[in-house]
DNA sequence: ATGGTCCAATGGTCCAACCAATTTCTGCAC
DNA sequence: GTGCAGAAATTGGTTGGACCATTGGACCAT
């Protein structure tokens, strides 16, 4: 017999009720990620539980990110939450090693060129005429600084996992950006940091234009092989453990 | 002017305060998973924070996976922990209709055939021996239940992911595992789910043996491919939305 | 317009108590 | 002594009420 036919019971769930609750609220109202959630005070009353109650359910969101709390102001929502939502809360033991960069950046790969194949199979024109924009605006930066923006290479590399259709990719690399973006202000003591890399987003855009899957795979792989490099050549000159 | 240069200054902070606390203190007792943290009004009085601060952080790391609480019996350790931890608090949208789950499918297909390729690069003789020792089990319990076992297959796969050498690659695919987990019990209706997948275990563990990264990654492929064509088909019995 | 002051709303913290589940102890029967 | 039922202590869960800190808008003086 399946152990999971017979789930335990939950004899409380206040908080857990209080998230459900929200849910249909959320549904109900419409609301979307900015929009204000009723304050706690008032979700107390309505739903006959304690404010503390409330905020420990909050809390919850709070750490999952669902939600952001300012005081003197409100509860805002930051994401669309549906009732079948499913939460993988990854804690990963995260340094500036060389090490934990690298396995980021393996895990990088392996989405990235996926996304750029799949990106390539279905963007619409309109989709490839955003994504030429965002590379025009990163040459541009480029061009001004004499360097790598990470801002706006940011901004080029999330349009192509918004437009391959499968919002996982961006909500997984999006997540990893924070530990990415910890180092990429700090570029190991290599000058010149991802200049290597930047031929390659035009090139990724051409064949994505183009609707060239296979192409896109290989120029993303060529754009990490680059940024790996350069992180190599960071740890031979720090001489950090490989 | 960077506006990074001015960041938000951060006035009160009490229950991450908390948190920090509790970093240094399993660290200070070498605490393992599994093992019992102090009290909540131990560490209210200790901290010189209310109990409902406590409650809030460890609400937190609740939600994270990273502690679990029994009520009557204490709060535990679920897993390490550490101070420059990394959480990357993924919420996807995760029903069981079709588009989710092949979502699901394109990120493992991407994180799949690079843990292959990386693997085989990588793979110890003895790490070897281990996923062999895997494949019989599953291979064996495949002809005995005369269908593809979730459980055994699971731990194969799992197998492959270890020894790539990249953690990551392991917790992220085990977090999707549970959405994954859900309609592997209910294929849909589609008999025989999986059956096509079988050999490509096998092919995949020749390529890892012979230590052929681009061998693996294409059985890899082939596997994930005869998965979706197996979704396709279950979609198209039960006319769910494409 | 600009800046200052006040004030109501809101999240953050605290306290003291009680409830509910669990564990531990106690004492009785055998 | 052993075993077990029930009491007692422990521990997380909930409640209600209070106060603090921050925010943002209204109002006012310059």
């Amino acid at each position: 017999m399946d152990q999971n036919s017979l789930p335990p019971i939950q004899t409380t769930a206040r908080d857990d009720a209080v998230l459900k609750a929200l849910v249909g609220f959320v549904r109900a109202e419409a609301l979307q990620p900015g929009g204000r959630l009723p304050t706690e005070r008032i979700l107390a009353e309505r739903l006959k539980v304690s404010r503390n109650t409330v905020r420990e359910a909050l809390t919850r969101w709070e750490g999952l990110g669902l939600v952001e709390r300012r005081q003197g102001s409100g509860t805002y929502l930051k994401a669309a939450v549906s009732p079948d939502m499913l939460h993988l809360p990854l804690t990963l033991a995260g340094g500036n090693d060389f090490t934990s960069l690298m396995q980021t950046l393996e895990i990088r790969r392996a989405l990235e060129a996926e996304a750029a194949a799949l990106c390539a199979e279905r963007a619409s024109p309109a989709n490839i005429a955003e994504i030429e924009r965002k590379l025009d605006i990163m040459e541009q930066a480029f061009r001004t600084l004499d360097g790598m923006s990470s801002e706006e290479d940011w901004e080029f590399h999330q349009a192509i996992y918004r437009v391959s259709g499968n919002p996982l990719f961006e909500q997984i690399i999006a997540a990893m950006h924070e530990l990415f973006h910890r180092f990429w202000e700090h570029p190991l003591g290599v000058r010149d940091f991802g200049h290597a890399s930047f031929p390659y987003h035009r090139t990724i855009y051409e064949c994505i234009a183009a609707r060239d899957p296979r192409g896109a795979r290989a120029e993303a792989l060529k754009l990490i092989a680059t940024v790996e490099d350069d992180l190599k050549r960071g740890a031979a000159k720090l001489k950090l453990r490989t």
